[in-house]
Parts: C-alpha cells; structure tokens; sequence
DNA sequence: TGTACATTTGCACAATCATTCAAATGACAA
DNA sequence: TTGTCATTTGAATGATTGTGCAAATGTACA
C-alpha cells in the first residue's frame, strides 16, 4: 500500500502520480511566485492602484503611496525591472504609469474576493 | 503646537486629490497585500495547484512539493489560518483539501499571464 | 557660473520568513 | 502496556527585503 523512495513515504501512488501528471501542466511555481510578490506589498499595491487612474510624477506618488521620496524609488526601480511600469522624463520629472493593465485585471480579482 | 507641517512636495494638486479619491474605494492596500503574499510563495503555490486536482494527506503532499514534513506542516497551517485549505482527519492521516477555488481563479489568471 | 529642486543610488539596519532539526502529540496495532 | 507511523510544534538559522538617510546625479533658471 505504501512504497519508500529515498526516505519519502508515499500513501496513495496512484493519485500522487495523476496529481503530479497534472501539476506540469502549468508554469512552474517559482515563476508565478516570483510575479506574485510583485503585487504582496502594500506600497507597491498603492502605486499600482495610483497608476491606473492616472500617469504621475515621482513627488504626486510620493503624497499619494505615504512614504519617502527614496523609499518610493527604490520600489519604482523595481516594478521597472519587473516590467510592470514605465517612465517618461520631461524636464525634472520623471512621469510613471502601468505598462499594460494585467496587473490590474489580477487586482481586480483579489479585490473582489476580498470584498465579498 | 502639535502639529508640523509635512515636508511632501505635491506638483498636481487636482490629479492628486482625484486619484486619492479613486482609491479610497479599493480594499485596503495591506489587506490584499496580505492575501497576495499567501499565493507569493512556490511552496504554497505547489500545495494548492495539488490540492485543486485531489484532496491529499500530508505524506503525499510532501512527494508532490518537494519539502521536509514539518515544512510543509508549517504551511499547512498557515494556510488554515488563512482559510484557503481546511482538513479532516482520518485515523493516522490528515486529508487537506481547498476550501473553495477564489484562490485557483486567481492563479489561473496570473497563469494565463506568465505565459504569453 | 551659481542655486534650487526632482529623482536616483549606495549603504545600513530591522524585520519578516521559509526552512530544517529535534522533540512532542496522537492514533492504531500487537 | 509498548512500538510504530503520520503529523504537529518549537527553536534556531540563513536569506530576503522594505525602508530611510545621506550623497550623487540631472535639469532648469537666476
């Protein structure tokens, strides 16, 4: 009933072996865990949420998310690498909004289950 | 005089106070951040693409993620805690399973985003 | 030149977190 | 009872990370 592999004990082989036939179906986790911790910070969550009303500057951000002007930075640095937004620069300012609205679609969701 | 006047530059005045006002009526940025961070980890998101196709007992569990025991022991109930997974026992074994799928509609969406 | 302002960056620190090991709990069988 | 197996728990640890401070960069205007 039960079968050893290395020191793993497995209880029922039939189901883990159709479960694990359907898990590669997907993609991998470490990849959708790595897009997810994007959107599990409340500042980062804030931005995101500022940017899909409107395109704005570092200082407006800054007002709107309640943090430092470098903290703020370093959190848009990292949703730039993370493709999540862009940027012009006119002048002294540098003006963000969303790349596209993915982000907010999944937000939406969350929001809705959490609002329920 | 207790209060100070706060040092935060703001340059559009009427798009800020639009956007703050869109954003009041989201959930609170931390309250989905707390939820997102529960789906931001590959362990956990292994647990739950299992659970989605079969309800399973820890020790298959385990085969299927690829964790020690008592790691995966550790998730499990954080995820109980959560609410995303609740179990039965049943003798020697614990059967966890899912309690609704909010959580898998959500990871069918980021799915469907990573890959394009 | 200068000064003033918006933004970025490097460094440091505190806090969070995922993991493992060892020990404890609980359930069943002999 | 005793022993074994499945699971949980507590403690300790290594790694990651969000943040602020101070300095640097860049831009515009006197």
């Amino acid at each position: 009933m039960s079968s050893d592999v290395c020191d793993i004990t497995i209880i029922h082989q039939d189901v883990v072996d159709r479960v694990a036939k359907e898990m590669v179906k997907s993609p991998s986790a470490t990849a959708m865990a790595d897009f997810l911790k994007v959107l599990s910070d409340p500042t980062r969550l804030k931005v995101i949420q500022a940017l899909r009303h409107s395109e704005l500057c570092v200082c407006d951000l800054t007002a709107l998310v309640g943090i430092s002007v470098s903290g703020l930075s370093h959190q848009l640095r990292y949703l730039r690498n993370k493709n999540i937004v862009k940027f012009r620069k006119e002048g002294k300012l540098a003006y963000y909004s969303l790349t596209d609205d993915h982000v907010g679609q999944i937000i939406d969701l969350v929001s809705k289950h959490i609002s329920e």
